[in-house]
DNA sequence: TATTTTCTCGTTAACGTTACCGAACACTAT
DNA sequence: ATAGTGTTCGGTAACGTTAACGAGAAAATA
């Protein structure tokens, strides 16, 4: 009693029994909203509940319960062209080690981007398997409206990560708004130059066909600088290789005719832009602008021929999406709705603090 | 076992201890190097553990353990003029919540960062209390130096959030490195002017004399930019001063002096800046870098008149002290090491997007 | 009235870990 | 021989929560 420690004990589900004169199970039952509790004392249990700001012990209620939750991944593989799914990965696999301990059951599937039929065999067999949730990186758009709306009629949850498409999904959508990503990099070229400056926006895939949703950065990108009414010369040239060899030889044709101020590349492959102006000194490098944290576009950044990366965080995608589950089915939250994703802005000066 | 549903049942405690044909006790007492083991047991348990990889279930393991860590955080307490350290305490507050049911008892103690009386005063009640750890944001620096000394003759740990000092604390640094942080905003600068460009360089704060710190800043600036060789004309003006009134007049004079092409204010004040020129559409409008995801300062980005926020996640750093002190005492892992907090670049274009 | 059903609620094992208590044994000092 | 001192280990309560089991009373059916 005159002692210096508070033994500030935890009030817990034992607490309110006591108080409320009657056991724990009942407490328990009131707690969880099952049946077999009158009304009266079913009150008198949530009021106590409310009077003393009960907070139920996590770690414990994840202790005493035995779950059977088994969670679908569903995303491209990495390829050599694109680190980027790999990060994506890396955050999975960081969420996946959390859950673990709380008995949830996590499987990856890994389909082929420029292959539909990889996508179609992992779809199915999550459909076949005994799956409460999926986790889908959307490529193929129709193919995985097709997927999603099976789910829903298995009652399996669904969840989108990395880009949003028109059937919903029921958990929502973890990722950046793209056209926004498309305005910050108008954003950040009306920085870098003045009125009638030349732009060339470049796309550089193979099989580009796939990649609708490039066209929303690019109107976003368009939009934004349209409206300063500066006469920006915008061109847009389509590289539909993989190869180095292939695409310098169409990046040769092109600057050199439009010897554009500004380089903006829609998607992560700017390193090959960037590899192109390191091997081709002789040319005056334009502002280059371009997507994701990747080591080779690092590596053009810390050269100083990429000039901006705009970053949007894969591994926290991957990570929050197994996290929202965790929520949605442990703790019973329902957060329906998502902020987007931040949108980085990575230079030469501040790439060395980015992610931790 | 013709079943479905394979019951990954958990590798734990109980297991290992089968395996080794000896108690849970005595797997647990190996486990946390306690004495009363012979050497052989000792072996031939912790073989075992290295050959199933035993992960022990972290929140079994905080359900258990009783404790009886007390942590003191010793941060400037918020002002009018500066809505940071609110942002700081917000991280630290979540970080509160989520250490409760461990048992962590945490106090918050705020100082007036005009007032060195005032934090030798929280400063000495830590020392008095019976504290495990304590987190300092220093501004004092002297003062801070010779009150963690006196903690680490009491054993108590120590760690410091958001400005760095020479004298060590047991358990290091979070938050951003300052010189890098002067150099990005140097970098930002050399994309927005060319050669011969006025650069006005302003600190505004009143007690300037504590801010030792934004000295760092200015000088990663300046040497960024006088490396770049552009013949840049950098002039530094300070303004002692926290009412707008007081402010304005000095802005006034300077600025009508030296008619800069870019204005980089040291701090989180900004928001002053953006007011003097919002207040006064007569007068061009340079550009304009500053500091701290403060509603004010957003709010003048939005208005584009502030062009560059720098932002260092504050609410994180108190998030991730506590956090770090929860990893150190509770998990025994000893990350010694921090990587610096990230640096972030927001515009008028990403800011709604920022932090989740 | 006798039997069954339904509604409430208390009791208890279990989740994986920690830490205390004391048993069993060997050794030393009287 | 007895008492005392270590050393090594097993057994078990406890942490806060969940959920299965079953007891007792009230209500419905016969």
């Amino acid at each position: 009693m005159m002692s210096d420690d508070k033994e500030k004990k935890r009030f817990g589900i034992k607490d309110i029994a006591k108080l409320a004169n009657v056991s724990i199970g009942t407490v328990d039952r009131v707690l969880n909203n099952r049946k077999d509790v009158s009304g009266a004392t079913r009150k008198k249990v949530k009021d106590i509940i409310k009077e003393y700001n009960y907070q139920p012990n996590l770690y414990a209620r994840s202790l005493s319960v035995k779950n059977n939750i088994k969670i679908s991944v569903i995303i491209p593989k990495t390829s050599l062209q694109t680190g980027y799914w790999q990060l994506c990965l890396d955050g999975i696999s960081k969420g996946i080690q959390e859950l673990e301990p709380f008995g949830i059951q996590t499987e990856v599937f890994l389909y082929d981007q420029e292959d539909v039929h990889t996508f179609l065999e992992v779809s199915e067999k999550t459909i076949k398997s005994h799956f409460n949730a999926v986790v889908i990186a959307p490529i193929f758009i129709e193919e995985t409206e097709a997927f999603v709306k099976k789910c829903h009629r298995k009652k399996l949850q669904t969840i989108y990560i990395n880009s949003d498409i028109p059937t919903k999904s029921t958990l929502g959508y973890i990722g950046p708004d793209l056209n926004s990503t498309g305005r910050l990099a108008g954003n950040l070229t009306s920085y870098l130059v003045g009125t009638n400056a030349k732009i060339l926006i470049l796309n550089i895939a193979k099989g580009l066909e796939n990649y609708k949703y490039l066209d929303t950065k690019i109107e976003g990108y368009r939009t934004y600088l349209n409206n300063l009414n500066k006469n920006f010369r915008i061109e847009v040239v389509d590289i539909p290789y993989n190869e180095y060899t292939e695409v310098e030889k169409e990046l040769w044709t092109s600057i050199r005719k439009s010897t554009p101020d500004v380089l903006f590349v829609t998607n992560s492959r700017v390193s090959v832009v960037g590899r192109f102006f390191h091997d081709h000194q002789e040319i005056k490098k334009p502002y280059i602008i371009g997507f994701d944290f990747l080591e080779a576009n690092v590596d053009y950044l810390s050269k100083g021929i990429v000039d901006f990366l705009i970053c949007q965080r894969p591994d926290k995608q991957g990570y929050f999406a197994l996290n929202y589950l965790y929520r949605f089915f442990l703790l019973k939250e329902n957060v329906t709705n998502f902020k987007p994703m931040p949108i980085d802005i990575i230079t030469i000066e501040n790439y060395m603090f980015y992610e931790n």
